[in-house]
DNA sequence: CTGAAAGCGCTTACAG
DNA sequence: CTGAAAGCGCTTACAG
């Protein structure tokens, strides 16, 4: 509102021309930084864009170039851990880049339902990341029309279920070997897995990790526990394992549900680390809180947020540095919840 | 792509007309359901539309209307659980509306960068939903032009510091009162309070709701420990509280701040509830299964999002349902945390 | 170095 | 009920 209680329009570049005293193809110049205009011309332009308050339209702009500096995050979830870390990795380096950042929330894994999620992202213009952790996910990478710029965020990078296109991830498979390998080096005969649902039939990375450092110690190979995301499914699994004594470590697909399993096996009278070990995997920032602290594996979800939108930024202007996108290196964080296994059975 | 391996443009208006044999104008009616037009020739270009895959340019519609279906949700933060859920209740509100839902973050209180993105936000059109539960978003939504339809998701109503601009709030102040009301109730003394940042410099709601409960019961009043969001924050001040033999019942202002006070008082050798009562705020999906597990008060977040675009659709359609968007009932749920005092003393 | 024209894909009056 | 014109605020060639 002005003085007068009218809405001002905001001011055009032709505003800004008829301020400057120049046509509005020379205001277009400048804003976009080009190279032949006079000194003193450009001067009176962006004295005129200053005195205005003119900020370039970004709707006209889309719709005259065609290219909109925006990304559309689609994601099955926004407030787990890990999701919601990558989302926030995104926003981060968007904001940098002063690209606007849009989400969909991927509600069902059904089919037509994803692709309506996927139409809308598209119609909101510019680049895609769409976070694959889950069928949700893996369906909607998979239902992006060929001609649209998208990255995905995916478990595992062999054979990406978004095929050719570019994709970050973390070596999931790593660190649940890393983790895996703790707990028997502690003494453990074996080591049991509570799984996260996992993005595909086939076999998760985590899954696969773990699976593989029982093969090389030589250790019995039980079946995952198939669980939750939360808390709630962690200690339904807890209640579980806690019923097989020969139980004495156990592998959790996130620190959710080793929460929730060290509460089903504090219910049921067994001692964490005494009669059993438990680690957990993303080191969530409550994990060294809790009592016994939470032994986890780091994953650095943050810079894969970022590394995600680093590659689609290279994919939409060519301009810009494809800054490298390192997979970051899971890292194993000791604490109180696993030791050696009970001495005496 | 097509066959040819060409990137084909989208179907515009135009080529829907050409296909049904009309005029672009009868298309454009077809696609906003204006009533003057003869059924068989709606027919025919829907049939186009349908055959074409057709979508409408949300840009150009943008651009020409000068109406954008869009909300940016301006938030300090967006992994702490209420924020992330009152953002979880906007997407699924506007997702169900047909709106885009972009998202700034405002990574710093200063005035510049806040105004730098609320300028951001007002760029990308549409409308704005400001969480101001803390200094940036307060400052966000005071800075927020006139003529920008803006609701803010605030603390307290009283004196909004969003001016006269439409709001939506939980009532903290009466969660806090029945909160610190159990605990009283349970026998203690008094209750200490460790204090989330404060939107402003006046008393948070919560605050005063737990000082009005203590002047109630004649209880005497501590100074609240400030503290910060997560669960370090909460092990600091339990570490605090902790070596103080007086303290035998504490209040957090959310729940992860009651995980890292558990935590302090188990470094402490102080027993809960045995020794000292822990309550928290918000019921966060974790509270459940710490072990104790926590009493605390379920706040409803993701309806307060959904409250706020439901607002800001009614400002933004004045066609739009205006629902109405009852403040919630916060609801105290008692856990293993609180008990009565410890009676030798 | 700078201006006049055409166009991005729509909507909104204005005719008929 | 339907079509022709003008315009939203920019950019992109095309002139000069």
């Amino acid at each position: 509102m002005n003085v007068t209680g009218h809405t001002r329009r905001p001011a055009s570049i032709r505003d800004v021309a008829t301020a400057a005293g120049v046509s509005y193809q020379t205001v277009s110049r400048v804003i976009n930084g080009h190279p032949s205009v006079r000194p003193s011309t450009r001067e009176r332009v962006l004295a005129a864009i200053d005195e205005l308050g003119f900020r370039r339209n970004a709707t006209a702009l889309a719709l005259a170039s065609g290219r909109s500096r925006a990304v559309t995050v689609l994601t099955a979830n926004t407030t787990h851990y890990g999701y919601a870390s990558i989302l926030q990795g995104i926003e981060e380096a968007a904001r940098a880049a002063s690209y606007a950042v849009g989400i969909g929330v991927l509600e069902s894994a059904d089919d037509a339902a994803v692709a309506a999620e996927v139409q809308r992202a598209a119609d909101a213009g510019g680049g895609l990341i769409v976070i694959a952790y889950d069928p949700a996910g893996v369906r909607a990478l998979a239902a992006v029309p060929d001609a649209l710029p998208v990255v995905g965020v995916v478990e595992t990078p062999a054979s990406p279920p978004g095929g050719d296109r570019p994709w970050v991830w973390t070596d999931d498979r790593e660190a649940a070997y890393q983790a895996t390998r703790h707990l028997l080096s502690l003494g453990h005969e074996t080591v049991h897995y509570v799984a996260i649902p996992s993005s595909t039939r086939r076999t998760s990375a985590r899954t696969s990790g773990w699976r593989q450092a029982l093969k090389e110690a030589g250790a019995p190979e039980s079946r995952p526990v198939q669980s939750s995301w939360g808390p709630a499914g962690g200690h339904a699994a807890g209640l579980k394992l806690a019923s097989d004594p020969s139980v004495t470590a156990i592998l959790c697909g996130n620190d959710d549900l080793a929460l929730g399993v060290l509460r089903a096996l504090h219910e049921t009278g067994r001692s964490v680390p005494g009669d059993v070990s438990v680690a957990g995997f993303d080191n969530a920032p409550h994990s060294a809180f809790l009592t016994p602290s939470l032994t986890t594996v780091r994953l650095d979800f943050t810079g894969l947020g970022r590394s995600a939108f680093a590659l689609l930024h290279g994919v939409l202007e060519e301009s810009a540095q494809v800054a490298p996108h390192p997979v970051s290196v899971p890292e194993l964080v000791v604490r109180e919840s696993s030791g050696p296994p009970p001495t005496s059975r």
